[in-house]
DNA sequence: TGCCAGGCCAAAT
DNA sequence: ATTTGGCATGGC
């Protein structure tokens, strides 16, 4: 499809797709005319929304909708919402936030570069990693994010240069386990929850803040709770009891149930917006 | 300048 | 079983 072609308009009943974009689950989405240009795997696709009207490029609409999850059930998981005042107002100011179905090597390795980096410097890694070992994308200023293989092929000098630091040893041992085909991440997919978890956590680099982040954004584990810096303060505030974090992920999954991911989503993205944590 | 960032890991207690 | 220190880099 060409992309000066007209877009096709998908009706759109509780979506907000700036803060679905920019909410640190993916970090390649770029900023074009009014709306956004993004890469699922090669697909390019183009994203704006005007109220209730979302237009995406022509031919790519049940991509889109895939992608950015318009079938996850909302009002359901409002319904469940917490009802203290800090996720009343997360909710209020974060509706419409949708947690994207990202492709999984991507996620995976994305959370890997993660540890102790600011979402905007995650977006740095991963433009360069992109630009550096991906495969061009006809049409898109994007690559497409590197594969295990194009990956697998550098040195972990080459990863440093991308501004990996200490991170590069381990995105290059698990791109290497992965093209080896000694893992298989869509076979994964069917496997129940706390042994994929156990099973992420093998990859070096991978501890259990990052596989719940793989599980939530990659495996539509939506009780996945990752527990960083910013939901270990919010929901020690909230318990007001110390708690080390495994304690407080058991917390939210006890108090917010089946959407527990969801929730997280929506208090991490309000705290960051807003640099605010719940009252104590 | 100094502090912090969507942590992980191995060593020490 | 739980706590602690080291690890790279860049933005504020």
């Amino acid at each position: 499809m060409s992309p000066s072609q007209k877009p096709a308009e998908i009706f759109v009943p509780e979506f907000d797709l700036r803060q679905t974009l920019e909410s640190g689950q993916i970090f390649h989405a770029m900023p074009t005319g009014p709306g956004w240009q993004v890469l699922v795997d090669r697909t390019p696709l183009y994203v704006e929304q005007q109220d209730r009207v979302l237009r995406v490029t022509a031919g790519h609409e049940s991509l889109a909708q895939n992608y950015l999850s318009l079938d996850h059930p909302l009002e359901s998981i409002y319904a469940a919402f917490p009802s203290d005042p800090f996720s009343r107002a997360a909710l209020q100011s974060c509706r419409g936030l949708r947690i994207l179905r990202q492709p999984r090597w991507e996620c995976l390795a994305t959370f890997i570069t993660s540890p102790m980096k600011q979402v905007a410097h995650i977006r740095q890694i991963s433009l360069h990693l992109r630009e550096r070992f991906g495969t061009p994308v006809e049409s898109s200023l994007l690559h497409a994010y590197p594969t295990p293989e194009q990956l697998a092929g550098a040195t972990e000098q080459d990863l440093r240069n991308c501004g990996l630091g200490f991170r590069a040893k381990s995105l290059l041992a698990t791109a290497r386990t992965v093209a080896s085909q000694e893992v298989d991440l869509a076979a994964l997919a069917q496997w129940p929850t706390g042994k994929l978890r156990d099973r992420l956590c093998e990859f070096p680099g991978v501890g259990r803040k990052v596989a719940n982040c793989v599980l939530l954004f990659a495996y539509e584990r939506l009780d996945a709770v990752p527990v960083d810096v910013w939901i270990a303060r919010i929901l020690l505030a909230m318990r007001r009891r110390k708690s080390s974090h495994l304690e407080l992920e058991r917390y939210s999954n006890r108090r917010f149930g089946a959407y527990a991911g969801y929730v997280q989503q929506y208090l991490f993205h309000h705290a960051r917006m807003t640099k605010s944590l719940p009252a104590t």
